[in-house]
DNA sequence: CCATAACCGGACCGTCCGGTCCGCTTGTGC
DNA sequence: GCACAAGCGGACCGGACGGTCCGGTTATGG
């Protein structure tokens, strides 16, 4: 562990950012699978250049991707003081929807077993952490029903992201459209309970693990 | 044209099932990306009979989907004759959560530019043609509320799936809760008005065409 | 201003993919 | 049972990908 590094040379810093802003833009406008020769172009940069400063190209993603939902994660913080906790969370719901709808890595970040990394991972913890926050607010307030959990909202919202992501350019509206749904869904009172329990962080990782941490073989599964 | 084909000879046609049934296979338990050799493998044939039987790859993945969808489509045929039309519904929702469930392929090619695929696009349309009707009968009905079409419906159950395909095998009652929740959703009085308007099957078809029905030439796009 | 280490960048590598080709085999009609 | 088309299958192709390497360049400290 070299926790100690001496700073970088001025160059070598200006292009890490360089690379860290042009593939930014590409996966915002592309997704993660935009190819990393194209990204080291758009930096203006050779490619030896990018795998020095992200020795695999998960590591650039996962730097890009932990940068937005730290964002997220500091919005969520902000939510928390709003004065009405149950709209709180709605316009929190609303700004996860939007953000994704522009920036298809962050959607994609979610979907894939890209969870199982470490950095992706644990910014991912920290924004459901946060909505938990928000949600339990809203909840001791009665304004949501009490009987769901942020990886329940979580789920439920995650369909409407990628409806966005298909719609946004014919329809705008349709993002507003179906986070009312769900709005629904959470404000409706809990007569019928919900079958199962709300899932944890523990959980997903359970969910995540099996496949996904150790990328070599897998080879017993006949 | 050449609607008039010999029939195959036999060796072919028993091929062409087995090929059928290892994609089927494959698809089901790994998705849409295992490789073509893999697929000829699991089939027993090599991979000259593949292509020979399927052109491309999207060919035979549009061959196992559209057989997937159909089936789906003839359960909600079914339902359509139900006593209870409200029930039907989540029924029907029940169904198409649970076979995206088993079957990847299924919840993938309705994620990607895959419903570009004319197959695929109109076993689709048939699809969501047969949930409107149910959809509209349990309105008249007054089981669901009025102001929300079959794709609103399906875009809301889209993140189910994906929440079921992560979770199932942590726990099994993920996906009826989910649905309950959506049910919250649909069943609840529409006292404040869904905000935009319900897209229509035009809206999806302009959604997907700009960059995949034309698989070549976009280039007067900037 | 020079020595040197840090850094640059593109040529290069191995791998994997979908798709093609062609010499060989096999089912089929006469 | 023979002739021959239909079918077979694996070697092969082109190209994309992530990742490596090394000869040349440039910032930096003495």
């Amino acid at each position: 562990m070299d926790s100690e590094e001496r700073p970088l040379r001025a160059d070598a810093e200006r292009n890490r950012k360089r690379l860290l802003d042009a593939a930014t833009q590409l996966f915002r406008e592309r997704g993660l699978e935009v190819g990393v020769g194209e990204i080291a172009e758009r930096a203006h940069v050779g490619r030896g250049t990018l795998f020095r400063n992200f020795p695999t190209k998960e590591d650039l993603i996962a730097a890009v991707v932990v940068e937005r939902m730290s964002e997220l994660v500091a919005r969520g913080r902000e939510l928390i003081a709003a004065p009405d906790a149950g709209e709180a969370v709605f316009e929190y719901l609303g700004e996860v929807v939007g953000r994704q709808q522009l920036d298809r890595s962050l959607a994609e970040a979610v979907a894939d077993e890209l969870l199982a990394n470490p950095g992706i991972r644990s910014a991912h913890a920290e924004l459901v952490g946060v909505l938990d926050t928000l949600l339990k607010r809203a909840q001791a307030e009665h304004k949501i029903r009490p009987d769901v959990g942020a990886l329940d909202v979580l789920m439920l919202t995650k369909g409407v992201c990628q409806a966005v992501s298909a719609f946004a350019h014919i329809d705008p509206e349709i993002g507003n459209r179906q986070l009312d749904l769900v709005r629904s869904a959470l404000t409706a009172p809990a007569d019928a309970p919900l079958r199962g329990r709300a899932a944890t962080l523990e959980d997903l990782d359970r969910a995540i693990a099996p496949g996904a941490t150790r990328p070599e073989r897998a080879a017993a599964q006949g």
